[in-house]
RNA sequence: GAGCCGUUAGCUCAGCAGGUAGAGCAUCUGACUUUUAAUCAGGUGGUCACAGGUUCGAUCCCUGUACGGCUCACCA
C-alpha cells in the first residue's frame, strides 16, 4: 500500500480539486437509460451523424483515456461490456470540461448525450453531461496486459473481475449452472431445504472436520462436512424429495480440486434405488449441459467431453480388472495385498479386500475416466451409509461418476435398516478411537430417526465446483470460486 | 506433506563473471476538438519479497523464512 503512496496522493488531490468546484466525488445515485450492449445493439445502424432524437445516460468505470487538448475519447466498462464516448469542451461546457480533466482510469461516471459513429466506424457516446459518480484513488492495473498474476487474481478478485470481464463469464455460468439443476428438481417436486451447518456431530462423508465452540451452549459444533443425515431425516418425515445445495467444509489439504469449503448438491428420492438415481443423474448433468452450452459435447482441457446419455456403466471390480489387469474376486486378502503393493500401492498392511480394492481403483481407474461414467458396487468397507447388494453383501448399491479422471458425485441405495446402521457407525466408531482422523462418531439422533422408519430411497451427491470446472473448461477449483482460500499476505 | 519454479516501479516484464537497476504501459508537466496500444517533447517513481552468510562490494552466489504457481501423494 506504501508503494502505491504517489499514485494514491495524487488521486487524492485530484478529489480535493474536483470538491473545490463544488462537486460530490461521491454522490447517492443515477439513473442509467442503457447499458453498454443494449446500446451496441439498439445503435447498430447508428451512422456518423448523431442520433439526435434518442438521448440515452450510461454509468461506468473509466477504463482507457485519450485527451486531445479540448475534446477526450476514453472507454467506459459497465456490467455487460464497453463503449467508447467522445467528450469535448464547446458540448460539455468550459468548467465541467476542466472538472473531467480531473478524472481517472477507473473512475465511475455517468454519461448523458447522444450516439454516434466515428470516422474510424467505432460506436461512441458524444457526451453532453458528464458526471462522477465515484471517484477511484487506487490505480488500475495496465490496460494492455492486465493483471495476470494469479496471487493478485485470487486475493483481489474485485480487481481480477474489473480487468479481466472473461471471468465473470465463467460466474456466471456457474450461477446457470444451479440455477438449470434447481429448475429441473423442482420441476419434478423436489423441495429445496436448508438444514444446519454447525452440527453437534458431524457425519454423512469421510473428512476431518473443521471445529468451533458455542459460549452459551458450552458445547463444541462442528462445520458441516455434509448435510446427508439431515436431509435423510427429513425423508423419515415424511418429505419424500428433498435437496439442498450444501456449503460443506473439510479440514484437508487444498489443491486444484479441493478448497476448505466447497458446494456439494445432494438430493434424496424416496422409493427410489440407486439405479433409478443413475438415470435422474444422467438426465441431470445432460440437461443442465445442454442448458448453459446448447450443445452436449463440450471441450474440457485437451479433450471433447460428451455428455450425452446413456453413459458408460462399469462396476468397480470389472474396472479394476480392466484396467490394472487385477482380479480382486479370485484373490485372497493376503494374495490381493501383495498384488496391490507390487502394483506400487502404498498400504499400511491392516486394510480389507474392499478398501485395497478401492486404492488400486483410484489408482489405476479413475485417471483415465475421461467420458462420464458410472462406477457401480462398491465394497462395503468404504461405504458406510449404502444398502447391502441383495446377492453379496460385502458390496454396496452404490456408484460414483468420473468425468475427465475427476469424482464429480456419488450415490446410493439409502441404508434404512437401522440396526445395520447400528453396526456401521460401531465400526467407524471403532476406526476413530484407532487414530482415523476421518472416521466418525455415532449419531443416535439419525439412528432413533431411522428407528421410526425411513422408506426405501436413492441418495445422491455432485460436487457443484467440480461440475462448474468441467462446464467452463477451467483447470482449477480457485478458477469456479470467487474468493478461494488464501494464506493470510505477509 | 514432497519436488521443481517464481517474487525487480502501480501493472506486464527485461537485466547482471557480483560493481547498489531498465523498458513499455500507467502517472506528472506542456502541445493537440474524430482518437482508439492516440501522437509529440520533457519529468517523477525502486530497502530488486524478508532475514542471515560469503565478498572490498550482493538484485545477482549460498542458507533459511514468507507467499504464490506447477507436478506428485491424500481427500469431494
Amino acid at each position: 500500500m506504501e508503494e502505491t503512496k504517489e499514485l494514491i496522493q495524487q488521486r487524492c488531490d485530484k478529489l480535493n480539486e474536483i470538491r473545490e468546484f463544488g462537486v460530490n466525488p461521491y454522490p447517492h445515485h443515477y439513473e442509467p437509460t442503457h447499458t453498454t450492449s443494449v446500446i451496441h445493439r439498439d445503435f447498430a445502424d447508428v451512422q456518423e451523424t448523431p442520433a439526435e432524437t434518442q438521448r440515452i445516460r450510461i454509468a461506468g468505470r473509466i477504463m482507457t483515456k485519450r485527451d486531445h487538448g479540448k475534446s477526450s475519447f476514453a472507454h467506459l466498462q459497465d456490467s455487460d461490456g464497453r463503449i467508447q464516448i467522445y467528450v469535448r469542451r464547446d458540448k460539455v461546457g468550459a468548467e465541467p470540461y476542466l472538472i473531467y480533466r480531473r478524472f481517472d482510469i477507473g473512475d465511475i461516471i455517468g454519461v448523458e448525450g447522444v450516439v454516434f459513429r466515428t470516422r474510424t466506424g467505432e460506436l461512441t457516446v458524444l457526451a453532453d453531461v458528464v458526471q462522477l459518480l465515484s471517484k477511484s484513488l487506487r490505480p488500475l492495473p495496465e490496460k494492455w496486459h492486465g493483471l495476470q498474476d494469479k496471487q493478485t487474481r485470487y486475493r483481489q478478485r474485485y480487481a481480477d473481475l474489473i480487468m479481466n470481464p472473461e471471468v465473470k463469464n465463467v460466474f456466471i455460468k456457474r450461477t446457470q449452472i444451479v440455477q438449470a439443476i434447481r429448475d429441473m428438481l423442482n420441476a419434478r417436486s423436489f423441495i429445496e431445504v436448508e438444514t444446519p451447518v454447525l452440527q453437534p456431530i458431524y457425519g454423512g462423508a469421510s473428512a476431518r472436520p473443521f471445529t468451533t465452540y458455542h459460549h452459551t451452549l458450552e458445547q463444541s459444533l462442528y462445520l458441516r462436512i455434509a448435510n446427508e443425515l439431515y436431509l435423510k431425516r427429513l425423508i423419515v418425515g415424511g418429505f419424500e424429495r428433498v435437496y439442498e445445495f450444501s456449503r460443506d467444509f473439510r479440514n484437508e489439504g487444498m489443491d486444484r480440486n479441493h478448497n476448505p469449503e466447497f458446494t456439494m448438491l445432494e438430493l434424496y428420492q424416496a422409493y427410489a434405488d440407486y439405479l433409478q438415481i443413475m438415470e435422474l443423474t444422467e438426465t441431470l448433468i445432460a440437461h443442465t449441459v445442454e442448458r448453459v452450452h446448447g450443445t452436449m459435447k463440450i471441450p474440457y482441457q485437451a479433450h471433447e467431453i460428451d455428455f450425452t446419455p446413456p453413459w458408460c456403466r462399469l462396476t468397480m471390480v470389472d474396472a479394476v480388472r480392466e484396467f490394472s489387469g487385477i482380479d480382486t474376486l479370485s484373490l485372497s486378502a493376503d494374495e490381493l495385498y501383495t498384488e496391490a503393493v507390487n502394483a506400487g500401492i502404498g498400504l499400511a498392511g491392516d486394510e480389507s479386500k474392499g478398501e485395497i480394492t478401492a486404492e488400486l481403483f483410484d489408482a489405476f481407474v479413475e485417471p483415465k475416466l475421461i467420458q462420464p461414467t458410472f462406477i457401480t458396487d462398491y465394497p462395503i468397507e468404504v461405504s458406510p451409509f449404502a444398502k447391502k447388494k441383495p446377492d453379496n453383501p460385502e458390496f454396496v448399491e452404490r456408484f460414483e461418476f468420473f468425468i475427465s479422471g475427476m469424482e464429480v458425485g456419488n450415490a446410493f441405495s439409502e441404508l434404512n435398516d437401522p440396526v445395520d446402521q447400528r453396526q456401521r457407525f460401531i465400526e467407524q466408531a471403532n476406526r476413530l478411537e484407532r487414530g482415523d482422523e476421518e472416521a466418525f462418531m455415532v449419531d443416535e439422533d439419525y439412528l432413533r430417526a431411522l428407528e421410526y422408519g425411513m422408506p426405501p430411497t436413492g441418495g445422491l451427491g455432485i460436487g457443484i465446483d467440480r461440475l462448474t470446472m468441467l462446464l467452463t473448461n477451467q483447470h482449477s477449483i480457485r478458477d469456479v470460486i470467487l474468493f478461494p482460500q488464501m494464506r493470510p499476505e505477509s
